[in-house]
DNA sequence: TTTTCATATTCGCCTATGCGAATATTACGG
DNA sequence: CCGTAATATTCGCATAGGCGAATATGAAAA
């Protein structure tokens, strides 16, 4: 068994390469979120978003805080160039779901949860 | 079926959360190389190079261009400011193989094929 | 401790995709 | 028209990973 080793950068460019994943890091842009909040936003099972936040936090992508019986998800603080260039290209990136999950992500905010 | 359409966006992250396509991308950042050469400095079979770029044709990130025989393959031009940042991502990648594989090209280009 | 709520993991199925091997295609020389 | 060289595609197999459904875990409440 000679399989090459993965690199975080295959990893994290994997991550990103999954509709669901880039609108939970596009969600995280500005802060931290339970993971509930992103059930709703995201319109998924609880499970599906779980596994995927799971991928992320694989990835070094994401942070998780637990409260109780909460879980807060929050982008991981950037550690290295590659990894600030990656957060660019998500804020530029033209996905179709981006506009409205900013504006329910913005109003949950106002309702200071 | 309902499979929502993939965006050119994903497409583009999953092209390049390969080793093999990221050693490609990286070789064409100074300039157009033919097939032949990419397979030499991957140390891959021709098949493979060649269905690595198939993909990252499909995904808008390289183009093809004939002259008898051979096949030049460059960098897509930039049209977008996400395709920019992506390929800004890719210069400070930390990919092992990108060292060697640019002495060689590097190498290369000095006997002016 | 039993229940309940929030989250995480597992399972089974199915598609995407990587790879080696074989084959097809295309263009040029003879 | 053949043969050959350069490149592309196809096939068969194996693994990664997405999803729905079910289940497990863990913490707080009763």
């Amino acid at each position: 068994m000679k399989t090459k080793p993965t690199t975080l950068v295959e990893a994290k460019f994997r991550a990103v390469s999954d509709r669901t994943r880039l609108r939970i890091l596009n969600m995280l842009r500005d802060g931290e979120l339970c993971v509930c909040h992103i059930v709703d936003v995201l319109g998924v099972p609880q499970p599906t978003a779980s596994r995927h936040l799971a991928y992320l936090r694989r990835a070094r992508l994401v942070i998780a805080r637990k409260e109780g019986l909460w879980s807060y998800y929050r982008l991981t603080p950037v550690r290295s160039n590659f990894h600030a260039k990656l957060l660019d290209c998500l804020a530029c990136a033209d996905v179709p779901e981006f506009a409205t999950d900013n504006k329910q992500v913005a109003s949950l905010r106002r309702r200071c949860c």
